[in-house]
DNA sequence: CGGAGTTCGTGAATGCGTGCACAAGCGCGT
DNA sequence: ACGCGCTTGTGCACGCATTCACGAACTCCG
């Protein structure tokens, strides 16, 4: 226990972490140290980052010799909160809901499915990736009886901000939003939004820039398409 | 012809234009105007923000009376590429694939699902989305054929390089990546990837950090902005 | 027509994130 | 024991992003 590293982690440190850890941990057993260039290599990013990154948890590495894998692996889950599990309810048992709740992702890295809600009589009671869909009123009793702190919202965007509110209201005070909607929580409450749209549109943003490379207005149906480098 | 916006736009600014366009499309109709105000308050964000971001299209406001809805849709629009349709083909017709090619968002915000290949023969021939999906060795006479220049891969981590791979050489030049993989692709490709399991540690980081307030922490820098309350 | 009330556009200040470059530290071989 | 090669940890500089603050421009109304 000796030291307390307890700084302050950079938000974009901290949405790298997992990145690292999956890495980490999907290494070959016979490895057992990396240098920061290596696991630059496989994330992607730059050794300096690697470095730094890994250094808001502490001196973790040896120098000449790299970071201890095991030990790595450890620090980093511990500092991600990984400890233990964090059990998940999904909101919405649609397309999006039933794909999150199959998707072995989750419960790997540590966020079991600890329930399916939905509104649809008819969806309820079928079971999705071992898990039986239940009526959205029973959401409360499922969040405190199974001690839930994360809910995913996977409905249609009109019933979103309704969703969010039931899960407010049970306790829950982390929530993934897959609906392409603003949700309005109270203070305290933490919001992160994937829209699937939106990745697609940025996409789209430097498609149409790479095609136009210094031209004039022109917002005409372009036929050719180059493969420009 | 009027002015010459071609200013650079930050990626900061092109990952929020697509919210505002999202919020602008869904007003009702009866308004034709608004302020960076009411936009910002839509979208969760700050009033100066949105003024700086719709900046970098050009000067498309009127002081004392907000922003033509209408007119700012277009720009918007026109600034994102999204004055045609920009098909999309997906790789992988398991949960997530199947989900995506069924999700309304993308054909309603302009990416309509041109075509979904898996490796499995069990899986070919079904109709998802209005789309048959198809054998992955079909995977480039469909992307040359309907003109494909967007990628998602939506297979297991195993598959996901391949997968890449083959749209590459198919000369698909964007790519959206759901699986938890880190793809290297050729100069010029753009890849943004989407990795649901780190959006939930992202949260359990923030989910541990709130229920540890106070531990042990004596040489704290300063009491900076932090969301919980 | 003129002043009050709005709202935009943007210069300037501040803060955050990235990457370089290098000293410090570790191990190994001789 | 000692020097050499390797790798970490981090100070520093730079660039991007956010936010403030305010002048400019427009509408409305008397």
């Amino acid at each position: 226990m000796s030291d307390r590293p307890r700084r302050r982690i950079p938000e974009a440190t901290v949405a790298r972490l997992p990145e690292y850890l999956r890495i980490l941990s999907e290494l070959d057993d016979d490895l057992d140290h990396i240098s920061s260039e290596q696991l630059a290599d496989l994330a992607g990013v730059n050794a300096a980052k690697v470095r730094k990154d890994l250094s808001y948890l502490g001196s973790y590495g040896t120098r000449g010799v790299g970071y201890e894998v095991a030990y790595l692996v450890f620090q980093v889950r511990r500092e991600l909160g990984l400890t233990h599990d964090w059990p998940v309810i999904i909101v919405g048992a649609g397309n999006l809901g039933q794909a999150l709740a199959n998707y072995a992702g989750f419960v790997d890295r540590g966020f079991p499915v600890a329930g399916i809600v939905d509104v649809d009589p008819a969806k309820v009671g079928s079971v999705i990736g071992g898990v039986r869909v239940r009526h959205v009123d029973e959401l409360a009793r499922l969040v405190r009886s199974r001690k839930v702190s994360i809910g995913v919202v996977a409905t249609p965007p009109g019933a979103a901000q309704d969703a969010a509110d039931l899960l407010v209201g049970a306790g829950v005070t982390s929530i993934l939003n897959f609906a392409p909607t603003v949700l309005s929580v109270p203070r305290g409450v933490s919001v992160r939004k994937v829209d699937l749209a939106v990745e697609l549109q940025i996409l789209g943003f430097h498609e149409q820039r790479r095609s136009v490379p210094s031209l004039s207005i022109v917002a005409d149906a372009d036929s050719s398409r180059t493969a420009s480098a």
